[in-house]
DNA sequence: AGCACGCCGACT
DNA sequence: GTCGGCGTGCTC
């Protein structure tokens, strides 16, 4: 009997590949395992088993699989599921979710490595002169990968180099995979055996007396064994010895000390003793026993509570009641580089129980915690995580808790599986039959929705935590303000006296301007041209601190100009502003106070958050400028006051869910304000203050916003009411993404009638040299998403079949937003 | 997605 | 005349 293999390769492809295996790997192999499979003429790929048997292809001969890559799988049944149900529900590739899903060292790839040929000497004269330095080269090293001979020759395509060399049988090639994860090895020294006794030692020191720096390391490494009684790491000997490393190694080839190597974990939690959970109050006690109740009868229940009413502790005492079950329990937050602190809590109260995944860890720590997650250790009970935690592998997962469920991060918009945490997380609890909170102050219309459609269970806490009061909002008319002269820059006579006030007491303020940058906008005063993006249809952006301008939809940037570039005028003006101006007039306003700054620019790197975080958390910093990222559930003790610098531009975003979107922004930011005993102020500077939005947003009513804005979702068939998918074509040349678009909305129509918009360009057209255009489909509740769903992979794989449409890129997006 | 094969412009 | 551009097709 001969096997088979089904396996899913990491490229957008639709199909499984299917490889022959031999009854002993039949035998060995499971689902879930990982198999190094050729692939094309050359190339080796990582695949996952999908499933075993043994019927053999018909219209081709399977190939043999080059070799198992585990002993056990890495990928359990329910995350198999769980890939499928995402490839189907967000209309990708398994391989799309493979690459989503798996760390990155999970996948290895072959490298084709040049070798030099031992059977053949070649006449230099035979070579040509790019040939000639490749053969050069690889007479000094062994061997060459295409990237080195890319970089040694300068220019991209080295293959026809390669080739030829083949040809004349210079050189051979060989495809190396490579394991790219590699356990943390970290190096120990203890005393050589032979100086045990303590006669050996005298005779030792003595030697050493001649040689000061090496004696005290040797009476550093028994201070410190003796004080920790644990292995000695050489960082620790060499910090504690002030010794350099080179000692260290002089009395290692000596024979004094051994140097030894111990596997560890890159992450580690050295904690003090756990805390007991605090003790709830009333709410939160009412609160938490009618989550339990309703947890009997609904797997979902979303929990929404005002800003600062202690969600965290009734989400510590659910995950308490969880692991007393045994059952693991995953946290889903929006952003994890930014809630140190919220880490710091978990681990107060779990200690090393708590794992923690997000984007910024490196792919090495990935592996390290996806493997804890899969042995079900005890250090990875709760896992702490950003979106892509949906994906690790669980196997006894009691409790998902999705914190600031409205939050859009949430969302995976670029590459494919373009997927939602949230509702993948409610997918990933059913198939464990494990429970969902949704928990958030100014929940999302969809869930607030699924909530009033009893779909999710419900539950509400409308007091601040110690009874502090919910901040005062007050809106200041800037356009009046500026009328009566009342303006220094961008700041309201209001808002100085409030900061001067707070600043007075020794509070500190959070100011908020939802840009970047320190404006958007430059432009000529003689001849209105300002400076636009040379590869998308954005006005470049100044930013001060580096005098440049910049493009933030591709990263393009040059240095700020002088003159105009149309008429060469020196007159030159910005327009519209950014955190960047907002920072620089704090410090003109108020000179004796320290401002800082927190937007993308300034918390790039691993630390960059949590060093401004700190810095304010410890006061060294009295005023916080910054962009949404501050509205993220951040706790600080002594803000009293809270500046939104402009209102409208949020506002004003042409999206249907700008409104919402502001609100839940501006009722976050607020949340940030008064976390004490203070009674926090919130000024937002609006030249709009009788806009609905703000006029909720000041009373806190979430619920009459609610209403209204699914008011308008029903008259204008936008989501919750009805499903959406976008589907946007991109293409350098924009004839032919207006002329595929045409086609494909008019087809589309042939199928689903006017419940497709568009095609529309976007307010950026042009990013990146392609040119975008979107088309959207609306799907009533009760249309068969399934078959929505097939109609537009046909109509999809008809337009790929037009020679003139090949070229296009189209994107599925489904519930884009 | 990669990579090979195949057909057309700008350089030695 | 070649080198090297990228359109087209295929991968078990």
């Amino acid at each position: 009997m001969t096997y088979f293999i089904d396996v899913i390769l990491p490229i957008p492809l639709e199909k499984l590949f299917t490889y022959s295996i031999t009854p002993s790997e039949a035998d060995f192999l499971k689902a879930g395992m990982r198999v190094a499979v050729p692939f094309g003429k050359s190339k080796i790929y990582t695949g996952i088993v999908y499933n075993i048997h043994t019927e053999a292809p018909i219209v081709y001969e399977a190939k043999a699989i080059d070799q198992i890559l585990d002993e056990s799988p890495v990928v359990n049944a329910i995350q198999l599921n769980l890939w499928q149900w995402i490839a189907s529900y967000y209309m990708c590739t398994l391989g799309d979710v493979m690459r989503a899903a798996l760390p990155n060292a999970f996948i290895l790839e072959s490298e084709t490595i040049i070798v030099l040929n031992p059977d053949k000497i070649i006449n230099d004269d035979d070579l040509k002169d790019d040939e000639f330095l490749v053969y050069e080269a690889l007479q000094h090293q062994s061997s060459l990968k295409i990237h080195d001979i890319s970089n040694i020759l300068d220019k991209k395509t080295v293959l026809p180099v390669i080739k030829r060399l083949i040809d004349k049988e210079a050189i051979l090639i060989e495809e190396e995979v490579y394991e790219k994860y590699k356990p943390k090895l970290v190096r120990y020294v203890k005393l050589h055996a032979q100086f045990t006794s303590e006669r050996a030692l005298q005779n030792l020191l003595e030697e050493l007396s001649r040689a000061p720096k090496q004696s005290q390391v040797v009476l550093s490494l028994f201070s410190i064994s003796a004080k920790t009684k644990k292995p000695v790491k050489v960082s620790d000997l060499s910090n504690e010895s002030d010794a350099s490393a080179s000692i260290i190694k002089t009395l290692i080839d000596k024979g004094v000390l051994e140097e030894y190597f111990i596997q560890t974990d890159r992450v580690q939690y050295s904690g003090e003793e756990n805390e007991a959970s605090k003790h709830l109050n009333i709410f939160q006690e009412t609160a938490l026993s009618e989550i339990k109740e309703s947890f009997n009868d609904q797997a979902v229940v979303l929990l929404h509570g005002v800003t600062s009413s202690g969600k965290t502790e009734i989400y510590v005492k659910l995950i308490e009641e969880a692991l007393a079950k045994n059952k693991q329990v995953l946290y889903l937050l929006p952003e994890i580089a930014l809630t140190t602190q919220l880490v710091t809590r978990l681990q107060n109260y779990f200690g090393e129980q708590v794992a923690v995944f997000h984007s910024k860890y490196s792919s090495q720590e990935r592996v390290e915690v996806w493997n804890n997650v899969l042995e079900n250790k005890n250090k990875a009970q709760i896992v702490l995580g950003a979106r892509s935690s949906v994906f690790l592998p669980f196997n006894h997962l009691g409790l998902i808790i999705v914190d600031e469920e409205h939050e859009q991060s949430f969302k995976q918009f670029d590459p494919a599986p373009r997927y939602h945490a949230r509702d993948t997380a409610i997918v990933l609890a059913n198939l464990h039959e494990a429970n969902t909170l949704l928990g958030s102050a100014t929940p999302s219309l969809e869930s607030y929705y699924n909530a009033q459609q009893n779909k999710y269970g419900f539950v509400e806490i409308n007091t601040r935590y110690n009874n502090v009061l919910m901040p005062d909002i007050e809106l200041v008319d800037i356009k009046d303000k500026h009328k009566r002269k009342l303006m220094k820059g961008h700041f309201s006579d209001r808002l100085i006296e409030e900061m001067m006030e707070a600043l007075k007491e020794g509070n500190q303020i959070i100011l908020f301007q939802n840009r970047r940058g320190f404006s958007p906008i430059v432009e000529c005063n003689t001849c209105g041209i300002s400076p636009q993006c040379p590869n998308c249809d954005v006005s470049l952006t100044y930013h001060q601190y580096k005098d440049q301008l910049r493009c933030h939809y591709c990263g393009y940037h040059t240095a700020m100009i002088k003159t105009c570039s149309a008429c060469g005028s020196i007159e030159l003006d910005s327009k519209g502003f950014g955190t960047e101006q907002i920072e620089e007039e704090v410090k003109l306003l108020f000179p004796d106070y320290k401002a800082a700054r927190m937007d993308l620019d300034t918390t790039r790197g691993k630390y960059g958050y949590e060093k401004i975080i700190t810095a304010f958390e410890q006061q060294e910093v009295d005023i916080l400028v910054g962009t949404q990222m501050l509205t993220k559930g951040l706790d600080f003790r002594n803000v009293k006051l809270v500046g939104i610098m402009n209102a409208d531009n949020m506002l004003n975003f042409p999206d249907f869910r700008a409104h919402e979107r502001s609100f839940q922004l501006m009722l976050q930011v607020s949340g940030r304000a008064g976390r004490t005993d203070k009674r926090g102020k919130v000024l937002i500077q609006t030249y709009n203050p009788e806009h609905r939005i703000l006029q909720q947003v000041s009373t806190n009513n979430y619920i009459e916003m609610y209403n209204e804005q699914m008011n308008d979702r029903y008259n204008y068939k936008y989501p919750p009411v009805y499903k959406q998918i976008k589907i946007t074509l991109k293409h350098k040349d924009y004839n032919r993404v207006e002329a595929g678009s045409q086609w494909m909305a008019k087809s589309l129509r042939q199928v689903f009638g006017d419940a497709i918009l568009g095609p529309e360009s976007p307010p950026i057209a042009r990013i990146r040299n392609q040119f975008h255009k979107n088309i959207l489909i609306k799907i009533p509740k009760k249309q068969s998403l399934v078959k929505t769903k097939e109609a537009i992979i046909k109509i999809n794989n008809s337009f790929s079949s037009i020679k003139d449409f090949r070229s296009v890129k189209v994107i599925l997006n489904v519930d884009n937003f």
